[in-house]
DNA sequence: CTGTTAGCGCTTTCAC
DNA sequence: GTGAAAGCGCTAACAG
């Protein structure tokens, strides 16, 4: 027992008692059993996190947001991507749920059924972040898409753009592009009556997805603005459009989302919405620890964006 | 007893209890306990990595090939990152080594003394990924980046450049860069008494350490190319070659490391060494688990690198 | 301040 | 095919 307290470090044992049995420890190479320990206290210090994918900027800075709140409060977090398919977060909760994770982490609203069953019955506190909604499973936050997609069609219609297009990535990736298409619609529908035009390649990274997307509007159209799921793509439409030779933004206007490494080196600034991933990382952490140890938190915290304009688009004139 | 062996699905049951016994786990929302489990049978199914950043497309390529062998094995994995800090990693391999895990894989071949101490002690199998040595803690998977920089240096060579230049990262991220930086230098200076400088910005992302490593080399130098630590560090030093009036190859060649997915889209190819980051996550999980089965693998294996020249550099006329 | 007892949920072993 | 007994390493609760 009071080898369990010394290597705690909880306090019930002597200084001398405490020294000599760190010593031996140290001697033996001793290493504790964190199942033993959590199974013995019946819970842990494991915050479980769902994400679609490593890959690209965005969940890495929502990430490292995240882990650094978990970090310095003791937490240990452990990640599962599903690669967008919903099947494989359910699998993953299950998994999760049966390490005993003190909190768990969900990307987006997007979940099967019996995911929210499951987790609507544990006692565990659940975070759902990136996008916003009034009613989570536990707690969220995130931005609201649908509003992301209206600012950026706000902004076109400002300066006069009336054949916009979108390109948006391979179905069944990002369920964030159809809200943000969906609001981009809905202003152009209500202050302009124009329609708008989307691509959806069926593969391909982001960079080419916005090189063919963009290869394909221009090839059936000739929208004034193309608005794109990311900087990445938009940068891939902006190669396509100087290899055909149409310059932005005399020829064409280009707007990207979410403020990416990439635009910071471009010659030409990009119009673009700035998302603060890392807020949201650290606010969604802290949250759902204050959650966790029963301080009671906003259940839906919206995080503002900020249409940043850039020397891509500019007021046409009529 | 029968329980625990309907749920587990090892047989000893007959199939009508089990599919009772199945039938009330369900309707009860039963879910088993990882860490009695673990502690029971002494061990995990748990493969804890170490990285050390989440950002860029290089260790989420390695991670995908990984997650994918893993996951088809049976194996979870849990990942930590480190920052480029050694400290974290002997951290986190405190940490994992309590979880009895199946295996561990750190990144590079940078670690604390303690670190190799600790894992070499332990039962538990290792791989070290990323880089290539003759002598790892246990196995490892990688490529050589000296020879990776020799790569560049007999390219460069051959086409006539005679100013060598080298972009890095800010010190103390990426410690693959002074090995490719030595193989460059160890070249030129073999084979055309040439020295190479170099540049290393103190902040910042890949894009604008490439930016600014190219400013800072332009203002106190004249160099015929400049090598880049990879990709996006060659982007931005593409960018600001542009922004200056320097024409690329004509003026001065570029040459960057990885063949990441942007380059894909832009308007001239750049000559820059194709690593085979997904092949590595799978050959390095394979050995593994290999490795963690019992079977024996090769210690160390080292994976072809290919210069792929782009039109970014080109013959010099002497 | 220190140590004993009991139990966390599961699996191994061994009877039946 | 089924179940009883014992133990994995740890900690909560209590006794000394």
């Amino acid at each position: 027992m009071s080898v369990s307290r010394a290597i705690r470090g909880v306090d019930g044992v002597s200084e001398k008692t405490r020294a000599q049995i760190l010593k031996i420890a140290r001697d033996m190479k001793y290493v504790p059993n964190s199942n033993a320990r959590s199974l013995a206290v019946a819970n842990s210090n494991l915050i479980g996190i769902s994400l679609p994918t490593f890959a690209g900027e965005v969940f890495a800075d929502i990430l490292k947001g995240m882990r650094r709140t978990f970090d310095s409060a003791g937490y240990s977090s452990v990640i599962d991507t599903t690669e967008y398919n919903p099947d494989a977060e359910l699998s993953w909760v299950r998994r999760l749920l049966s390490w005993q994770p003190a909190g768990i982490i969900l990307t987006g609203l997007d979940h099967r059924p019996e995911t929210v069953e499951l987790l609507r019955e544990s006692p565990i506190p659940v975070l759902e972040i990136w996008d916003h909604t009034e009613t989570p499973i536990d707690i969220c936050v995130g931005i609201d898409h649908y509003k992301a997609g209206q600012m950026i069609g706000a902004h076109a219609v400002s300066l006069g753009y009336r054949r916009p297009a979108f390109v948006s990535a391979p179905r069944g990736h990002d369920t964030r592009a159809d809200a943000r298409l969906e609001g981009l619609r809905d202003i152009f529908a209500r202050d302009c009556g124009a329609a708008v035009l989307s691509a959806r390649p069926e593969t391909g990274n982001s960079f080419t997805t916005g090189f063919e997307g963009t290869a394909q509007l221009l090839d059936s159209a000739s929208p004034d603005i193309i608005c794109y799921l990311n900087d990445h793509m938009a940068f891939g439409g902006l190669m396509c459009c100087q290899i055909r030779g149409l310059s932005v933004p005399e020829d064409i206007g280009i707007a990207g989302f979410n403020q990416l490494d990439l635009a910071s080196v471009l010659p030409k600034t990009l119009t673009t919405v700035r998302t603060l991933r890392r807020l949201m990382g650290i606010t969604g952490a802290t949250n759902l620890l204050a959650r966790i140890n029963g301080v009671s938190v906003e259940t839906s915290k919206p995080l503002p964006l900020e249409l940043v304009p850039g020397e891509t688009t500019r007021l046409q004139r009529s």
